[in-house]
DNA sequence: CGGTGTGAAGCCTTTCACAGCA
DNA sequence: TGCTGTGAAAGGCTTCACACCG
């Protein structure tokens, strides 16, 4: 039960993170499931195109409200809108990525980046040769008019790709410019004050938990994480 | 307790997947000490580094054994030592890139990548057009060529990289070519028989977990996952 | 004295299994 | 009849708090 009203956001439903992180799943399943003009949807399907099971489909699903049909299962359209809602999917979220080398502009690129909902319209980067190339659509930008560029243009999600050593300064800034999401792709611990949400991608790491695992090779899980 | 010994893997200390995922941290950390000449750390400073909490530092550094000392801490070049052993880091991974369009060239060409013990010995691409080219040392391969290339170069981890209507087909043949730790970037869902370990990395739902905290902002959890 | 190592408690997540409804 | 929604059980992870030892 949530403790108290909030006028401008109906739902105030608590989802549990680990269900959260599950919602882009389903959701992606629940699009190609609605492309291909099926009306309806069972835990049990949805769950293989998730890559979970059903018994969490259904507990998951059961915290947006209860959507589904006894005996029937979900309807797919009216399941997409109801994740996309719950996503935030459903409005535009201005993305400012930060430091442009490789990572950068591959993330800048990226067609897909801004899948639904995420615009990229900021690329900034401290180093004064880049500032004034062009990245596509986009010039880059210094790092000094990072405060007014997220003012003006309603940044809600800085992407950090700067190199680590710069990463924490980046945050600093984006934080105290009132960027309230961060995902941080530099390889090193970003720290931000508790109202900031930070995710963070970390290659690195990646590859070196699949390195433990190799090695100890015996019954290895192949959970994916998120 | 492990139930059976194993003769070619000395240590059968059953790591939880947790702990696993934390230790690349604890190593980044212990680089960082370890270059400023210190000798000794404890678990406070360590936790600090690493973005964790003291506790969690200990519990997980004692499922590697009691390598600290009372009343002082850890000894940072031995710890160092056993974590980089425990992740495999003494050995040397051959990695391929499966997919060469703007993140698998970024990917390709990222300094820090290779960070150590990880390098790149292939790229592939299904792309006529794209076989043949030079990205950095490399020439980009034909994907039929993968198993060979796996056998020959010893292949132990695959990084896909194509797009994702792609990404299945490749994971089916990494898997059949005998790769046995797969991570991938590809925005789908790849499934993989159990002795493969499989981990991705997805933009998208990473950005869509972010909406989700921005858009119900109210007591937002800033855990960074891994 | 200071800081590790660790049982125990608490919390969160997953899984089970079935009541209940279309 | 079939499949959802959900209490209850099980499992795993985190945090606590302190015994213990250098």
């Amino acid at each position: 039960m949530p403790r108290r009203e909030e006028p401008d956001i109906p739902e105030a439903r608590l989802i549990p993170e680990a269900t959260v992180a599950r919602l882009p799943l389903y959701y992606r399943a629940l699009l190609e499931i609605a492309d291909q003009s099926i009306g309806t949807v069972s835990s049990e399907q949805l769950a293989e195109l998730a890559g979970v099971n059903a018994a969490k489909v259904r507990k998951d699903l059961s915290h947006l409200g209860s959507y589904g049909t006894r005996g029937v299962g979900y309807d797919v359209e009216h399941l997409v809108g109801e994740v996309s809602r719950e996503l935030g999917l459903t409005r535009d979220w201005p993305v400012a990525i930060l430091g442009l080398g490789n990572l950068g502009r591959a993330l800048a690129n990226y067609r897909g980046f801004g899948a639904r909902g995420f615009r990229i319209v900021a690329l900034v980067d401290a180093d004064p040769d880049k500032v004034g190339q062009a990245v596509g659509d986009l010039t880059i930008e210094p790092v000094e008019a990072l405060s007014s560029i997220v003012a003006q243009r309603r940044v809600a999600i800085g992407v950090i790709a700067t190199p680590a050593p710069a990463a924490q300064a980046v945050a600093d800034r984006l934080v105290a410019a009132g960027v309230a999401s961060i995902l941080n792709f530099a390889p090193t611990v970003v720290v931000v004050p508790p109202e900031v949400t930070l995710r963070k991608v970390d290659l690195a790491t990646e590859l070196q938990i699949l390195s433990f695992y190799q090695q100890h090779r015996r019954r290895v899980p192949d959970r994916a994480r998120v």
